[in-house]
DNA sequence: CCAGCTACCTAGCGTCACTAGGCTTACAAC
DNA sequence: GTTGTAAGCCTAGTGACGCTAGGTAGCTGG
């Protein structure tokens, strides 16, 4: 699972996350840990800048609130756009996986078989 | 289905395809193009480039061929190396896509019963 | 007081797909 | 014969983006 797999499809799961609810950005990050069974245990260096690209995208916008005794925190929310642009990704999400797959699984969806099958 | 969503995957597609047999660029892309029903239409600039980058880290090894009545080619074929990684690569391709599809749709199998599942 | 967690931010880096261009050879049409 | 089109290969440069590394600040417990 490299780093360059998420490209392309952080800002993705990002808007999923804040679907279910509105969360700050620190929220967001054990969510996805969460969410994924620790597979995406990303660094704030990755996710603070994408939600700001989201957030100027006005896919999701942000409002800084103060719970009781706590420190403030920058919660954020899907916008319409935002919920819009989710339901687009996902099916593009889909699209590509199936793709991806369909390439990945051709010929080898049984390797030991494959003389076997392709044979006349 | 952007541009950027391809990073760290094309790899892993490109040895799949030479994983079936072995081919020379311009073939990789066709048969890129068939297996993803014409979802992935790579360009050039990108393949080839991305055959030398497999061919340094020793994943596949080409060799020029003429022929009959044709212009020479480089056809690729897998190393043991490549083999074994793409193996490799497949495995982690669903730990990722699983672990993508799962945020995806962690609560939003069926968006229009959200509100009545999550009212009080 | 200091360690450690929460919580936010950003400059710079490295990787990588893609753009845009160039080159050569086979084959068909005019 | 030359012009066009497709096959076939290549590469310099660009832009996007996740990540590293570093900083700030508040709260809690020893």
């Amino acid at each position: 699972m490299t780093a360059e797999m998420l490209k392309g499809h952080l800002d993705n799961i990002l808007l999923a996350i804040l679907s279910s609810a509105p969360a700050h950005g620190y929220a967001v990050i054990e969510q996805l840990r969460q969410r994924s069974a620790g597979r995406f245990d990303l660094p704030e260096g990755t996710v603070y800048p994408a939600l700001h690209r989201l957030e100027t995208l006005e896919l999701i916008d942000s409002s800084w609130v103060t719970p009781e005794g706590g420190r403030r925190r920058r919660v954020y929310h899907l916008t319409a756009n935002g919920r819009e642009a989710l339901n687009q990704r996902r099916g593009s999400w889909r699209s590509f996986a199936d793709a991806v797959s369909a390439v990945l699984d051709a010929d080898a969806v049984n390797p030991v078989h494959k003389a076997e099958a392709s044979a006349p």
